[in-house]
DNA sequence: TTGCAAACG
DNA sequence: TACTCGTTTGCAA
DNA sequence: CTCCACATC
DNA sequence: TACTGATGTGGAG
């Protein structure tokens, strides 16, 4: 019992920062995906990376025994005056709504078969889900976790196949809804979206009761509203499921908001950030602000000007146009695989569905990456950048199967053992 | 490591009294298999069945310490008396053969698809194998085994789903053979039967090389040659795979033989009485010779006149008539059952299977058997005897219903929460 | 340009 | 037996 | 007669 | 998430 209450130095252990994750027996769950995993490749990998974030963590501390009162001193007033750069231009005028829908591929299923309504369910494999409903989620089952142990947690689950059509169709009507409050609204994913509300709320000086009436029953739409898109982006977790959160538009509800929230629940901190901010004694975006000189001198600029936004509940009060993509990939995990010519095979077929893939785009890249995960769950990549554009199945197996030559030729011990393959091309100028 | 070298008294750990299973790497396996089991159902019920043949020892024990030399003495000359009987009654006239398939399932599924020739292979399912090749078996799998367990001792395992049908077929192919041999043969399963060659020896005066050429390819078929039936199948088991043992007809060879054989190879002597014996300080059925007078003292008389027996290499010179079934019986295993109108439905439809079978052979019975399995793994058995053999399903339902009934209201705490049930019928008359 | 780690859904 | 896939970003070499 | 434990394949 | 199913024997109550 006592060694799961260890979880914060354990990879393995539930990750919680998911809406619906509260307040569930976490050191049951915990010794479960433990006792599950323990002794596998996979766990052994997780062990691995944990080390070098440990590491790192070592690394960062020891920097900061250098630091003087000195150094401290000029960074804080750096941080001070762009303090007031950033007040200056803090921008409240702007209403950001962040729609999120629910559970999305398992509320698409539900609603094409009302019976898994009342039960634990997911949407994956044994070996992979992709989500899961709510009822689910109070045995520990979430997105990124195996089958078979979220079998453990929860004998009853029912696992729907993926059928990532049906999402994409359902999507894309959810976005016609979108475009109706917002013609220049930002699809993050499948589910969700940043929607510029200002204009909407001028012309019609209404709140619409919610979006849910209009469009498909799918699934619910939880919205969060507030100035920018960092803190709207917050708030359409609180609520889940089903529910809202409007962060008044005024620097005292915006700073309160802040005050308390921890730093993992802003969107770009992850797990391995939190856990180099926490050995700072960092755990709330309050703390971010109070330590910001410190920070300034550990991270790097880009690092330290996003956390000091965050510290000032600062963040975007314009949404971005849709960018270009930037590359295009495909990479399959199978059974291990040694011999040379199923693998040289394996990589032909993926280099022909990317192929497709570009062609129904027009897209042409420059740079054939190839990506490589074996038994151990090392990954790997190796890429040539050409003097002109592919995008042919034949032009870029060309490329891949060097790579892949390349790096079965120097593998030792022999064989190269691999559980992944993948191909990628990027710039497309 | 060490947790797994007090293998003896765990139940959990391989069980390597079967052929093909010599030299392996007993620890490694055995964790497998330990970790695999720890914490489930399973586990804990055979930890519980455990205990209980521990107390069965504590108790016999006990028994042991009240015995006086007197007692002894007295029992020591009943012994001796009974030796001199059954010396005078030992019959080496006879040549008794054991024949025995080599992995019988297995070797039928390997002549239909070669492939698996030179693969590791069971036969079964992920939840139970029934049994596997001798390739597999280097790996620690076997007969018994769940599947998923096998897989982890040897991920290159290949199950392939039972086909009973095929199994006897392929099995009356081989009695025809044995028939030659003895008309009288005596099948004991499928793939195993002992013949009395005496006659055909008398005859022909030369042994056949091998029924292999003969009969139909599927499996080599060793055997076990002997002066009796006890003999010959310890015998058969000796050089496995794709040997026989020829045990020589006299009174020294058979005492030779005896002195050091395991009584855990003797058939009727499993793992439990291995276990009572080897408390007393007897492995091997020299022993069993030497402590007789204890064992008569500490055992039922049909239980030590069958020591005294083996002790002296004895064993029936005679092969009896088959003879008439005495039950017929069907069962199932499903995922946990606790609804009542679910339970009834199933209790109805084994009643149906039951029916078939019985109008199959024409037979009917007057006890009427109902067993259940809850999802502890505790078996229950609750029989009624009617005045007047039954037969169809309606009457079988009949009484297996309110067997069925009374469980559950007497169960507590509510609900009877199953993991199998099964009906059986016997007192044919 | 390359390779990798982190992050997100 | 079974621990994803597609994409972007940032950093360091 | 009933129930259970043990054994076999 | 998955630990069988058919049959027989013996012993105790
Ligand atoms: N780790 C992942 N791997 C693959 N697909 C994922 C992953 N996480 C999420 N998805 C897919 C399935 C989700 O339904 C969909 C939307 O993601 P997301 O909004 O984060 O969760 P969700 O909509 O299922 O639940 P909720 O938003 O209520 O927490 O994207
Ligand atoms: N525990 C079991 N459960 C179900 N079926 C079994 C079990 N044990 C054996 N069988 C079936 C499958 C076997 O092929 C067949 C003959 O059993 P048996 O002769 O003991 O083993 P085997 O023929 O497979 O290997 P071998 O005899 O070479 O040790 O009976
Ligand atoms: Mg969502
Ligand atoms: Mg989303
Ligand atoms: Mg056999
Ligand atoms: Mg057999």
């Amino acid at each position: 019992n006592f060694q799961y209450m260890e979880e914060k130095n354990i990879k393995m252990a539930l990750n919680d920062n998911k809406a619906g994750m509260e307040g569930l027996d976490r050191d049951k769950i915990n010794k479960i995906i433990m006792e599950s995993s323990k002794g596998s490749k996979f766990y052994e990998n997780e062990v691995k990376r944990e080390q070098q974030v440990n590491q790192r963590i070592d690394k960062m501390m020891l920097q900061k025994e250098q630091i003087t009162e000195q150094h401290l001193k000029k960074a804080q007033a750096q941080v001070a005056r762009m303090v007031v750069e950033l007040e200056k231009r803090r921008d409240l005028t702007r209403v950001i709504v962040h729609v999120d829908m629910d559970a999305f591929y398992a509320a698409v299923e539900m609603r094409d078969c009302p019976e898994l309504k009342d039960k634990p369910m997911a949407v994956g494999s044994m070996s992979m889900l992709s989500t899961s409903n709510y009822h689910a989620r109070k045995y520990g089952v979430r997105a990124a976790m195996p089958g078979f142990i979220a079998k453990k947690l929860c004998p009853n689950l029912v696992i729907v196949p993926t059928n990532f059509d049906k999402y994409r169709a359902v999507s894309s009507e959810i976005r016609e809804i979108f475009a109706d409050y917002d013609p220049n609204f930002m699809p993050m994913s499948l589910d969700e979206a940043y929607l510029d509300f200002t204009e909407h709320l001028e012309k019609r000086q209404s709140w619409p009761d919610s979006l849910r009436t209009h469009h498909y029953r799918a699934s619910s739409n939880p919205k969060g509203i507030a100035p920018n898109m960092m803190l709207a982006k917050v708030c359409s977790d609180k609520n889940k499921p089903n529910g809202q959160y409007r962060l008044p538009s005024t620097r005292e509800a915006v700073m309160e908001f802040v005050c308390n929230l921890p730093v993992r629940k802003v969107s770009g901190i992850g797990k391995v950030s939190e856990k180099l901010l926490n050995a700072l004694g960092i755990s709330s975006c309050s703390h971010l602000g109070q330590k910001m000189a410190l920070l300034s001198l550990l991270f790097s600029e880009t690092a330290w000007h996003h956390f000091l936004q965050v510290s000032l509940g600062l963040g975007s009060a314009f949404i971005p146009r849709h960018e270009e993509r930037k590359s295009m990939s495909t990479e399959r995990t199978f059974k291990e695989m040694s011999a040379a010519e199923e693998q040289l095979s394996l990589c032909r077929e993926l280099c022909e569905d990317l192929a497709n893939d570009l062609k129904k785009e027009g897209l042409k890249g420059k740079t054939v990456t190839l990506k490589l995960k074996n038994v151990n769950f090392e990954v790997k990549t190796r890429a040539l950048t050409l003097s002109y554009p592919v995008a042919t199945a034949d032009e870029i197996f060309a490329v891949a199967k060097d790579l892949l030559k390349t790096e079965r030729d120097n593998e030792s011990p022999q064989p190269l053992r691999l559980r992944l393959m993948g191909n990628q091309i990027k710039q497309f100028n």
